[in-house]
DNA sequence: ATATAATATTTAACTATATGGTTAAACCGA
DNA sequence: TCGGTTTAACCATATAGTTAAATATTATAT
């Protein structure tokens, strides 16, 4: 099941109504538990919905996550190119490219794990249309990374690194900050800084990633 | 299950011997299928073992993946702080500290995907020893940091932000590129950058992160 | 050294339950 | 009343975990 086809692409016309309420449960669901551990019964009974309805409005446990996957990565990289064409200079546009990433992130709790998930399944269930929306995402930075260069303000580097860089950054970031939170016992060292960054993650990530690739 | 003792750790004093086979086979399994995912009959099977055997030589599928994740999270971090002390200017100490860890990936390809995993699982199967582990890595970035930042070469960041973002990279790095690989359609752009990272991965993160965080 | 007893290890077969998926009937709004 | 929708009950299979018997290993006595 690698990088196919989403067998059926279920669109949820009217909100509130059955579909939404599947899509959003198994959303949470598969976000928690990854595929394997999510079991259809618990969906449904989250959508508050009998499972026959669910196999009714979507289809196997397949098509429902390719469907979630489809909804939270899609989404996520459809607005960034949009807000990056909005500002100028290469400086901006790398902000505006990480702000958005990072916003897309707050917005959507369940886009790190899920995401995180399919990369350590080495994209096992990505569907192929995921792929062209991250693509697509890339080659916004790449454009962005090598206006840049040209301008001479960017040193030369891979856009798929940096990309790495800037999600890796932030998902594990996000990810990771309540597990060390729930450790009481921490040293001073590490409890005492981090407690909160100054500004937003996206800025605060934004900055150092600007700074490692200037000139 | 968070952060848990481990039921019973699982020395292999006979290597080659049935407890190994075991372990290894597990790793693998694990690796690829995350908890859920693997199947005990199938980690039986690849250790050319009877699942009896299995649960006789260590216990049930908590036990075996808790001592999984000792092995694999645990080992990694120990050679670390070692290393670090072996090199004197913070400089210095920072880029050891990364292609250590960019090391470790190397030398042990089941790293990434059983981090992710357990990092969009909120640490749910983590036990303590690991997470010890983690922050005794993490004490030994915040020193180097903070000898930095005295210096006057380093701008003051917190260590847990740092550590995400060298660890972020190069897993997502690891991971992701074999996807993208897979695809034979990219547009150039993205398809002829990063051919091949100059250096090594370490080598490369260590430098951005250096950049980054350089005053 | 060899036979024997005790112990440690492995195995095939089995059990209980969980889980993905189906079906035929009931329900409900136009 | 008719088509779309939901439901309870059901089925087949997969899966974690168990057991009692067989086999290999080690210790002991002669």
């Amino acid at each position: 099941m690698v990088s196919t086809l989403i067998k059926q692409v279920i669109d949820i016309e009217k909100p509130g109504k059955t579909a939404e309420k599947i899509l959003t449960a198994a959303r949470a669901v598969f976000a928690e538990n990854g595929y394997s551990g999510a079991h259809v019964d618990e969906i449904a009974e989250r959508a508050g919905v009998n499972k026959a309805t669910l196999y009714y409005q979507i289809g196997d446990k397949d098509t429902l996550y390719a469907n979630v996957i489809h909804q939270v990565l899609g989404n996520a990289a459809q607005g960034i190119a949009d807000a990056v064409a909005k500002v100028d200079s290469p400086e901006e546009k790398l902000k505006t490219y990480v702000n958005c990433i990072a916003a897309n992130v707050d917005k959507n709790p369940e886009l790190p794990p899920i995401m995180m998930r399919e990369i350590a399944a080495d994209g096992a269930h990505l569907p192929l249309v995921v792929i062209e929306d991250i693509v697509s995402v890339l080659t916004v930075l790449a454009g962005i990374l090598e206006e840049g260069r040209k301008k001479g303000i960017f040193a030369d580097v891979g856009p798929f690194i940096i990309h790495m860089m800037i999600v890796g950054t932030i998902l594990f970031y996000k990810k990771a900050l309540p597990i060390k939170d729930r450790q009481s016992w921490l040293p001073a060292t590490i409890k005492a800084r981090d407690k909160k960054l100054k500004a937003g993650l996206g800025e605060e990530v934004a900055t150092l990633v600007l700074k490692a690739i200037k000139r």
